[in-house]
DNA sequence: CGAGATAGTAACCGAACGGTGACATATTGT
DNA sequence: ACAATATGTCACCGTTCGGTTACTATCTCG
């Protein structure tokens, strides 16, 4: 996917984690990070400083490309994970069965 | 360029860079940013957000990949620049002309 | 040699970040 | 209806970031 907003980033990240069926805090630990920072990321908050790499790669006409790396869901050799056709639903609906009201 | 550390990413910056002919208060301005942020991404310092980014990119499997939009040098529409041969060495070398000692 | 340009470095400082913990909401399964 | 799970949001706070402003070193050109 083409990335070229903080937009862009957060919902390929989003894809991502429920195609392969982790929570944000399952996510959050692999990565060292908090579920907070995982929240903002994928909101499209452009934290200060990757607000400036994308300025900085634009002004360079440089394009970012992000792929993930095995077609659907590949997870580490050893963890079957069997994501069903939940995690897919969800992948496809980002969660907007929230309440309709 | 398929970029994996701070590192490959200031790299590649300073690479673009150098081969459009920039210096770093040139691009420190166009990107809206400062000429000591710049300085530290190009040495590769893994300013706090983009270590979490690439780890959490990682994390979840997602490659990322960097590319010059045009082959070479294409300087905005209506700034020609005209990138002279030194530009060309001056990429080649990263720098290297310093002392040699 | 001296002037100019470019890049690396340092200290200072206000602002923003990122982590923690708690709470609210929404969805799912029993 | 209830508990459990997952996400969004908030306040608090220490840390770090990023900008500014110097100063230095290196290289180039006249």
């Amino acid at each position: 996917m083409r990335i070229r907003t903080a937009t862009d980033l957060g919902a390929f990240i989003r894809e991502r984690r429920t195609t392969l069926g982790l929570d944000q805090i399952s996510l959050a630990k692999k990565a060292g990070t908090s579920r907070k920072w995982l929240v903002e990321v994928e909101q499209g908050k452009p934290g200060a400083e990757i607000g400036l790499i994308l300025r900085t790669l634009k002004s360079l006409e440089i394009s970012i490309d992000l792929e993930a790396d095995s077609s659907v869901a590949t997870p580490p050799p050893g963890k079957p994970k069997a994501p069903d056709i939940n995690s897919v639903l969800d992948s496809l609906k980002t969660r907007p069965l929230k309440k309709q009201i």
